[in-house]
DNA sequence: TTGATATATCAACATATATTGATTTAATGA
DNA sequence: TCATTAAATCAATATATGTTGATATATCAA
């Protein structure tokens, strides 16, 4: 039972459908990566990540000072179906702004 | 985005989802006999029921003075697929105290 | 070690949701 | 019509959750 909260909890919120579908769409993506072209702060990113991760969504990989985030493989049945009925959302996805790679997120 | 939303909140109480369950255990039931049953007072379960219903999860069928509930069919997919997952979470159901038929609740 | 950068966590506050007891609504039967 | 019963709604309160800005932690490079 509380896995199962655990997991539908962390999809009942606008923001985590939003960051779970734009990390769905775009593979791997970086914190940095995520404040920039979500244009949300980076304290409430990192919560709500925390929490798609912790429900089983997400997995994190750090390389050096980075945190790239992406989604867990294999998702359990439930999970994969969620995921799809969110990309049935049809969710406007904004584009994604990788400058992770350049090397600096030129992030305050 | 908003109906997902409804339905996984609605999915995200612990309440809902043995409300659900034991709906979907015992097929049709009324609100006096959840009462009974689950030990809830009847503002909390109108409460819930509603919400449950709303996010498209039951239906209600009123007959008299009493108000039925079931199982919305049918469901769409990811509804089913929600309620399966919940049918494996292995919850302890109570019994069903079924009163309604003898013609009164006899609840204050 | 020191400074800079990325991310995580914390504290304060605001908003949302759940619980309860009281009231209202609706259907029934005397 | 009036009283009774079942269910829905409301008001007050308690608890949970989300947002923000500040601080702490961790990694890297000079």
């Amino acid at each position: 039972m509380e896995i199962f909260l655990k997991s539908v909890g962390a999809l009942s919120d606008e923001t985590r459908v939003l960051l779970l579908r734009f990390i769905d769409a775009n593979g791997e993506v970086c914190v940095c990566d995520l404040q920039n072209s979500l244009d949300m702060i980076q304290s409430r990113l990192s919560r709500h990540l925390k929490i798609l991760k912790e429900a089983g969504f997400l997995r994190v990989e750090r390389r050096g000072t980075w945190a790239y985030y992406k989604i867990r493989t294999p998702l359990d049945r439930f999970r994969q179906e969620a995921l799809e009925e969110i990309r049935h959302l049809g969710i406007e996805l904004p584009e994604l702004k990788k400058i992770s790679d350049a090397g600096a997120c030129g992030l305050k």
